[in-house]
DNA sequence: TTAATTACAGAGTAAATATTCTGAAATAGC
DNA sequence: GCTATTTCAGAATATTTACTCTGTAATTAA
């Protein structure tokens, strides 16, 4: 089902690219989160817990509570979160699963996969996620 | 671990590979598969064949049998086998998981997404496999 | 100070994917 | 025909990933 990313990176996506477009510093629940992106409340909770760990995200407790972005969401790109929730693995390991491939002996489709693996990079990176929350707000 | 393509996918592309530097129409068995791809023996075994159920590769029970490529190794791309083993997904899905992302509302990275995919597309059917098992070969 | 609401922590369950096992059927060579 | 060698079919197991539950601690407001 999922592409690229693992399913709980793909919804830490969805959630950050959701909290870029609320006004600095207000809190947002797990419950609103689930809501809105139709993602169970228990995993939601969890992954949001993860990137409050990571420093992603800011939370509170209590009423009137929820979770935040830590810092202003011009200065939070895709590949931040994806790298704290998947790590780099898309990076290093081949494409066809050959472990020697990298070094001296490459896989026939190494050079393209890099070519590949930039343009990924470039797609995580080229905007922040409040500049992507504003495009698909619409 | 893997990054792309399922586990199983991976190890139909190298056993593929392998199989279009044999001379046409000798046969290669399992065993000699799993010790230089060094793949799981009942693993790989099932892996070739549901290849051979998908008409990309020809078999023969009996010693002297083993698995050959349906046709010629200038005629087979890597497309073929990433379809027959993992499906189309990667081409339909969103990367970042939005259910309704791809008609009308389409989500921020959608349109690199598309280069993105162009450039898998670009590379799974640039070559056949024997031109890159040659290439590999060195 | 009590009740409601929220996140937190950690264990538990379910589902998907990967891997192995067992036994049967085909074929080649003696 | 017998034996060794191979694929084939389907079930079984293991591992990983996805998801849920239960209870606790923090915070707010009445």
């Amino acid at each position: 089902m999922s592409v690229l990313f693992s399913r709980p990176c793909e919804y830490a996506l969805q959630a950050v690219l959701y909290l870029a477009l609320k006004p600095e510093g207000e809190m947002t629940s797990a419950k609103e989160l689930t809501a809105k992106l139709d993602i169970p409340y228990h995993f939601i909770s969890k992954i949001l817990q993860d990137l409050t760990y990571k420093n992603i995200l800011y939370s509170q407790t209590g009423p009137t509570g929820g979770f935040a972005l830590a810092k202003s969401p011009q200065k939070i790109l895709l590949i931040d979160i994806v790298e704290a929730v998947d790590g780099k693995d898309y990076k290093t390991n081949c494409v066809m699963g050959f472990s020697e491939c990298g070094g001296k002996k490459v896989c026939a489709v190494h050079h393209k996969w890099v070519g590949i693996k930039d343009g990924i990079h470039d797609m995580l990176v080229s905007k922040s996620v409040f500049d992507m929350a504003k495009e698909m707000d619409r």
